[in-house]
DNA sequence: GCAGATGTGTCGCTTAAGCAACACATTCGA
DNA sequence: TCGAATGTGTTGCTTAAGCGACACATCTGC
């Protein structure tokens, strides 16, 4: 498709160094983390980490946003819109990686975290209301993707606060705010 | 100690070749696993297969002396001698790999089967044999391994087709025998 | 029979991974 | 405060893995 063909040996070391990420990050924490715990665990040179990766933010970032598009892929190759279930596959996205990572977050670290969530949420958001809106100027749909991944972010600080529910049952009544806008009448059209 | 320093990649290539045989093996049986399906499951180029091994019997053959010498390891390494423990474990060994390739044993490959595990068995009674008597000639010590090596192959026969037994209770008492001979005066020894 | 498909084993060249050493930060305890 | 220890990021060279093509064997069904 959009490259020619990609190195087995690439994939490989990729995916030691990455699985072997998330394994120290389930009994440590990221800033006690190093580079060499890393390639030790992943039985690779220290030397082919650097080859990869620009340092050891960039491979939390690239770790984060990998989990977020794996399940962004199941949600919405089929159709792509920004559909109620795009919505809630995202969320649930967003929520289930929060569970997995929330007993090792401290502060600093939390609000990295946090900002690569929004940033890759704003990617996804751009690229899907580019799909339904080609004709809308770049910067207006640049904001509504921002506001709406500070919107999702938020929502998934909240249930993680609060709530009993599941994140569908959490969102579900909110989306049609977000989706249809403010207007009363509008919850008619669901 | 024997070797100064080995290829990490070497290592990870041969786990890879070795844990995808093993996983072939258990859902198809030997005559039709082609080095194709092997190199696909282990997501290495087949070229890089035959640098390792001369060809998949070479590739069983290793595998299947891997598979003994952990145990031997295991068994042996805290002292090295021909004592009851050593036994056992060795034919623990063979009888604990039987079980787990006995369903997918089929007329021929089960010969060929034999025949390794009959010729690791020597090399590892003739190195024992060795240590505990220098003195010896090696053709002497080297035609007692190969009896040896019948013999325990022997016992894994019939444990397999007769016993309920553990392999341990099943051999204890006829090691007297070969560790100390026929005479049942040596019985007391024991 | 033989043509097409599939597997085997080998080759030369390309590319990614390993290694050892380096300069440079930090941390931390004597 | 200094020095040892540990981590970071980079480099040049070595080595193993990937690739594609090749000749050659079996098969299998028309």
């Amino acid at each position: 498709m959009t490259q020619a063909k990609i190195d087995p040996r690439i994939t490989r070391t990729r995916k030691l160094i990455m699985d072997s990420f998330i394994k120290l990050s389930e009994s440590k924490e990221f800033k006690d983390i190093t580079v060499k715990d890393i390639t030790g665990e992943a039985m690779i040179n220290r030397a082919t980490f650097y080859h990869h990766f620009e340092d050891i933010y960039d491979l939390l970032e690239k770790a984060l946003s990998e989990v977020l598009l794996v399940k962004l892929d199941t949600a919405t190759y089929q159709d792509g819109e920004l559909d109620d279930k795009t919505f809630v596959g995202i969320f649930e996205a967003v929520t289930n990686f929060q569970k997995s990572i929330s007993h090792r977050c401290h502060s600093g670290y939390e609000e990295t975290i946090a900002r690569i969530i929004r940033e890759q949420l704003e990617v996804i958001f751009f690229k899907l209301l580019s799909k339904e809106n080609p004709a809308e100027k770049p910067a207006t749909l640049s904001l509504t993707a921002a506001m709406l991944s500070w919107g999702i972010y938020g929502a998934s600080v909240e249930w993680r606060r609060n709530s009993q529910m599941t994140p569908e049952e959490f969102i579900k009544d909110s989306l049609s705010f977000i989706r249809f806008g403010l207007n009363p009448v509008s919850l008619t059209r669901q």
